[in-house]
Order: structure tokens, then sequence, then C-alpha cells
DNA sequence: GCTTGACCTGAAGCA
DNA sequence: ACGGCCAGGTCAAGG
């Protein structure tokens, strides 16, 4: 089975870190599905060993071409997320198909990670091509049958997937990784069920915009008493002092500080 | 601008 | 078992 180097990358935490929906525990490893592949990846080590795809495909799914080291010398300059960072340190930020990133955080929206897996799945079922038996790629933008959403039971989130399937074109989508940040942001906007959270989300874990940072509730009541006296401020004020502070890292900031207030750390103490 | 409530469903966690 | 000052938000309306 063929390996690529991996040097301190935990791949169960950034699994489970939710950017990301496709993967199940597959024997000692796991299976996930993007960009019409079936990965099936172990950890070996500082290394991981895949079948299914190319290196550069698993390289830039599970964001492993980035300079880690930068990064993370770029995040211990902030000495509240130094004192956690030693547990987190094996976070990457994925890069995944923008379209289901897309469709995944639309359906995020007050959801959590077992009913999202189980929506885009269902969705991957319902409407994509098999990939091998019983597992199924994620389907393109299409004008979907009136109803045809109606089984996967995405409640009130169902009439803004539909209109993702009949507006999206994935191309224009995917172009908006070469431009600049606000204008990306502004057109994701505009989509139906896209906010500046989801908009973030889908910057941050499939366009490669390092800078982006989505706020959510998680990370309000973070950013709220690390910089504003737990005050209320605006979600955008986060998100801002977010990149003042860790510029292209504050996606990575911002995951491994979700990860971390999720996991119960005590935010501004030392860890025990 | 900022605040508020509605919106489908499923199931964590606690009687 | 049962069901809520829930849940990783967005939208439209209102003062």
């Amino acid at each position: 089975m063929p390996s690529l180097a991996a040097p301190g990358f935990d791949l169960d935490l950034t699994l489970r870190s939710g950017q990301f929906f496709r993967f199940r525990p597959d024997g000692d490893g796991f299976l996930l599905v993007d960009s019409g592949r079936v990965l099936r990846l172990r950890p070996q080590g500082d290394r991981i060993e895949y079948r299914g795809g190319t290196a550069a495909h698993v390289r830039r799914l599970l964001g492993l071409d980035a300079d880690h080291g930068a990064a993370l010398a770029a995040l211990r300059r902030d000495p509240l997320l130094a004192a956690v960072l030693p547990r987190y340190a094996g976070m990457r930020i994925m890069t995944q198909d923008p379209w289901v990133c897309l469709v995944s955080f639309v359906c995020s929206s007050m959801s959590n990670m077992k009913r999202i897996q189980g929506n885009v799945e269902g969705i991957a079922r319902a409407f994509g091509p098999a990939l091998e038996d019983g597992i199924h790629d994620f389907p393109g933008p299409a004008a979907l049958p009136a109803g045809a959403l109606a089984p996967i039971r995405l409640g009130w989130r169902e009439r803004f997937v539909a209109g993702l399937f009949a507006r999206v074109d994935p191309a224009r989508l995917h172009a908006l990784a070469a431009r600049p940040f606000e204008e990306a942001r502004a057109a994701l906007m505009e989509l139906p069920g896209v906010g500046p959270k989801v908009a973030e989300c889908v910057m941050a874990f499939s366009l490669g915009f390092g800078e982006a940072c989505p706020v959510d509730v998680w990370i309000r009541r973070v950013g709220r008493r690390l910089w504003f006296r737990n005050r209320r401020v605006p979600d955008r004020r986060i998100a801002d002092r977010f990149r003042a502070t860790f510029g292209r890292h504050a996606a990575l900031a911002q995951q491994i500080w979700f990860q971390a207030v999720r996991d119960g750390v005590p935010v501004g103490q030392a860890p025990r």
C-alpha cells in the first residue's frame, strides 16, 4: 500500500473536527469519498497509507500541502492559543470539493455532525452515481424533481438545498478560489441558505482561504472571552480579530479553538 | 444597522 | 420514556 509523509498529522482529530462529512471508520483507518474517489486511509506513524486515489489528491484533501511549521509558529505568537496547541497541533485545514462542502454546510445550520453526515450520505445515495458497492459519489447540481429531496429529511433546509441544486455552477464556484476574499464571500452569500458563517466555512474548507474564520456559537463564546471581556460584539468583529491576529492561519486557529472548546478545554487557562 | 422569531427533525442527556 | 428557556444558522420582518 502506498504511503505519504505526514509528520505530526492527526487524521482522527482532523476528520472529527467537523470540516468534512463523507468519511467513516474502516478497519484501523478511515474510508473517505471526495471528488469521485473512494479513499482508504490508515495512519502509520508519521505517514499515511492510502488506497484509491493519488498522493496529490490525498495531500490536498487533508491539507498536507500547507507549510504547517510556519502555521504553528504563527499560532504560538498568541499565548492563549499556544497554551492549548500541544493537544491540537495535529489539526489541518482540509481542501475538499467546494460543491459538496457548500451543500454540507447549508445542511449544517442548527444541526449536528451525525445528522449532517446522514443528510449528505442520503443525498449521495439517492442521486449520486455508484462508485463501489453501496458507496456513491455526491451528485452534481441538476434540476431535481419537485419533492425529490423529501426523503432526505432536511427539514426547513430542504428549500435551500433545492435552490443550490437548481442554481449553482460548479465551475464558477471553483473559480471563486482565485477571487479576492470579500468578493468570494459576497458571491457565496448570494446563494440560498448561505450566510456569513456558511460562506466562510466553504471558503476555509474548500476554496483555500486560510484567512476565513467561520463564527459559530462556540467561536463566538471563545472570541468574546479572549478579546472582548465577554461582551456582545458582532460576529464580524470576532472574525476580523482572528484575521488580524493569525492572518492566513485564521482558519486553523479557529478550527483548533472550536475543537478545544467542544472538548471542554477551558478558554484562557493553561491546560491541566 | 441591530434584534427577534420562525423554521423541520432527531436524539443527547437527564427525570 | 419523553420532549425542550435544545442543535455548529439563515431569513424576513420590525422598531
